[in-house]
DNA sequence: TACGGTGATGAGACAGAGTCTCATCGAGCT
DNA sequence: AGCTCGATGAGACTCTGTCTCATCACCGTA
């Protein structure tokens, strides 16, 4: 696992998620992320702006999915229905080891402020990208702000279910436990006035 | 303005103001903003835990407010009352000089993903104390979290329009514009479904 | 007035994050 | 073999953030 393997941004992940797991993320440098993963400190920044985004990467392909579910969505759909087919299109791409990931992923983030932080903020820009997407198909801004963060809370409430090794019911798929999460909060969104 | 004049922490926020309206915020060190307080970077850190959070100082004292206006709220008000109720007592402690650094302080977080960032967390911070305290009125959690969520966006699209020196109606008090968003957001709310 | 205790500050060393420049390497093309 | 181009490594550098220790102002007391 050297110089000139492929794929040096995955074999950094996955080095920063085993030394993260193994002795904790502020004793983990990022130099030794990269000697894991058989690079250099260097070389690291080029494929990741800074030490928390290697856990994060890929959301921006999150948010393209998203805005592009609900672009697709039928014409006469109403900004929830969009925002559902906004979920199952996104959630549709993620793998097995995507969901082997999560609990050491969730374990981590949650223990460090720094990247709660980070989490905070990829959320803002998800909800921000379908909003996006909902004001295009001509919904009102303050309603597909709205809409978007259901649809992001349901996104991210889907995801902790699917990755909870003590629930972990084969036949609930990312894309079923995300649409679930959805109708919860459409009813209590309801509920609510 | 020097070593043991008083309000060492405000003297630290009015030079980072100044400074990153100045020369903006990457090109000003935590050293510059020490020495403009006519202090050393070692008190800077003494009283803030980063250079980000002197742009964000007192977050902890609005969570404590929000929560403490919804405790406060008549024991039959519904989950809206009461975030109303918490908007009350939350936006009533603000000052002019608060008014005054608005515009400024957008300026510059708006320019910086690192604060961006910050401000996204702060965020989810004023919710969860606000969804918490709704929690123990006895609303159900995910009707409280969304309370909570249209609550701090209403607190934040007030401040918004408050410190908005283009519309600049001085009638136009920051617990009334909250309370003129948050009523805008339940009809958004209200027409979801 | 002198003295001692306490808390805030400064000075400076230090490790790690993140940036930048330049040399080197491998792959593909001629 | 020689050339080009993109990816990498090496290493210097600045700044953030931490830590230790000495110093200073203030306050109470003798």
């Amino acid at each position: 696992m050297a110089r000139w393997d492929p794929n040096p941004r995955l074999r950094l992940v996955r080095a920063a998620i085993d030394l993260f797991a193994e002795q904790g993320y502020d004793d983990t440098t990022v130099a030794q992320i990269a000697a894991r993963a058989g690079l250099s400190k260097a070389t690291f920044f080029r494929h990741f702006p800074d030490k928390r985004e290697v856990l994060f990467a890929g959301q921006e392909a999150h948010s393209t999915l998203l805005a592009e579910g609900a672009t697709a969505a039928p014409p006469d759909a109403t900004p929830l229905e969009a925002v559902a087919a906004a979920l199952d299109h996104a959630t549709a791409s993620f793998t097995d080891e995507q969901r082997g990931f999560g609990p050491r992923l969730r374990a981590v983030v949650a223990a460090h402020d720094e990247l709660r932080e980070r989490e905070a903020f990829k959320r803002a820009g998800l909800a921000a990208a379908l909003a996006a997407a909902l004001r295009d198909r001509g919904v009102p801004d303050t309603t597909a702000r709205l809409a978007a963060d259901l649809g992001v809370e349901a996104f991210h409430l889907g995801y902790t279910r699917w990755t909870d090794v003590d629930a972990d019911d084969d036949a609930a798929t990312y894309p079923a436990l995300a649409r679930r999460a959805l109708d919860e909060l459409r009813a209590a969104a309801a509920a609510l006035h």
